[in-house]
RNA sequence: AGGGGCGUAGUACAAUGGUAGUAUAACGGUCUCCAAAACCGCUGAUGCGGGUUCGAUUCCUGCCGCCCCUG
């Protein structure tokens, strides 16, 4: 059996997770994009290792934070602990916040081995947005359906795509659009309001529980450079080091950062899977664990 | 108390005697290897009253509120 739990941030999955890990036999798949950085702990809202409970982790503490990581990478490992957790007779829990990855794991989307041309790479990096577009309806007009002009990012990624060898809608027509598991999708939720106070309290709490100095304890030379320090918690920091805004400013723009990402994160899911939602501000865990029983006497039969 | 200044969107700031802009927030959305990323859409304002004027957010004036200076 396979459980994913989904939902936006401080929505309270990861304690969910354990719960149910702990209740049906499972082990846990960590689906979130922030975590798997071993020396991100406090602004990455990690679980602890007693909040654990014994219960095992996958990708948590996965790499360090000036290694590369993407979906690619969660796709393909992420099916060989389903598999493996799997054979061992036990469930799988699948928890996280970052629909992509989570949507790229159940589903068939399919990650080629590419290879980049640097080069060519360095060329794309050098037109304008407005030239990148033109390319892109040139080469691979299809695609420029789901891509905005003035996205450059997703510009340039559909060019490379198409640059190695198999155009992206090429790719995307092939897959069925299906979920390749079968999997019981629960979605956690709140009211707004609520849900934003839980963040600004949390993040209260990250400063209190040392949220500076772990940032401290990771600053080198050109480090907003990585990828990891994208993140919320992280990213903000850079102005305070550059002696432009104060730690106080540094706390309110995480929160109003971690805000809006509750927001991104509630709409993909909403939009991109078939869930089913239970508020957090009812009675909701014997409402779930009502309909995985359910689910299960379904399957056994 | 006297003198001066300022009141425009939730916030920060523009502008104009004739349709009040920008940023940001808020709200909604897109999503196939940077996704806690990148990108898109949309709502929303001239403190209150009087006067001049065809027309006032703009000019004059009273009130209210805020700031600065002097005592």
């Amino acid at each position: 059996m396979i459980i994913v739990v989904v939902g936006a941030t401080a929505t309270g999955k990861s304690d969910l997770a354990v719960q149910l890990a702990k209740k049906y036999n499972g082990e846990i798949i960590s689906g979130d994009s922030i975590q798997v950085y071993k020396e991100l702990n406090i602004g990455s809202a990690k679980i602890t290792r007693e909040e654990m409970q014994g219960i095992p982790h996958y990708f948590i503490d996965y790499c360090h934070y000036d290694e590369d990581y993407n979906v690619k990478v969660f796709q393909e490992v992420g099916r060989k602990y389903i598999e493996d957790i799997l054979s061992r007779g036990k469930n799988v829990i699948i928890c996280g916040g970052t629909g992509l990855y989570i949507k790229a794991l159940l589903y068939d989307y399919v990650f080629h081995e590419e290879e980049i041309d640097e080069n060519y790479r360095k060329l794309l990096s050098e037109k304008s947005t407005e030239q990148l577009y033109q390319m892109l309806c040139e080469i691979d007009f299809n695609a420029t359906d789901t891509i905005h002009p003035n996205n450059r990012q997703r510009l340039i990624r559909a060019l490379l795509m198409a640059h190695s060898g198999e155009k992206k809608s090429d790719r995307i027509a092939k897959q069925e659009h299906k979920m390749i598991y079968d999997a019981i999708l629960i979605g956690l939720n709140a009211e707004r309001s609520y849900l934003y106070n839980r963040i600004n309290q949390r993040v209260d709490l990250m400063f209190e529980q040392g949220l500076v100095e772990e940032m401290q304890e990771i600053y080198k030379e050109n480090v907003f450079q990585l990828q990891s320090m994208k993140a919320i918690g992280y990213k903000e920091f850079e102005p305070y080091y550059l002696g432009i805004q104060t730690l106080e400013e540094v706390k309110e723009h995480i929160k109003k950062n971690t805000r809006q990402l509750a927001k991104r994160q509630y709409t993909f899911f909403n939009n991109q899977f078939d869930i089913k939602y239970y508020s957090i501000q009812e009675d909701y865990r014997s409402q779930i664990e009502k309909d995985i029983e359910e689910k299960l006497h379904e399957q056994n039969k």
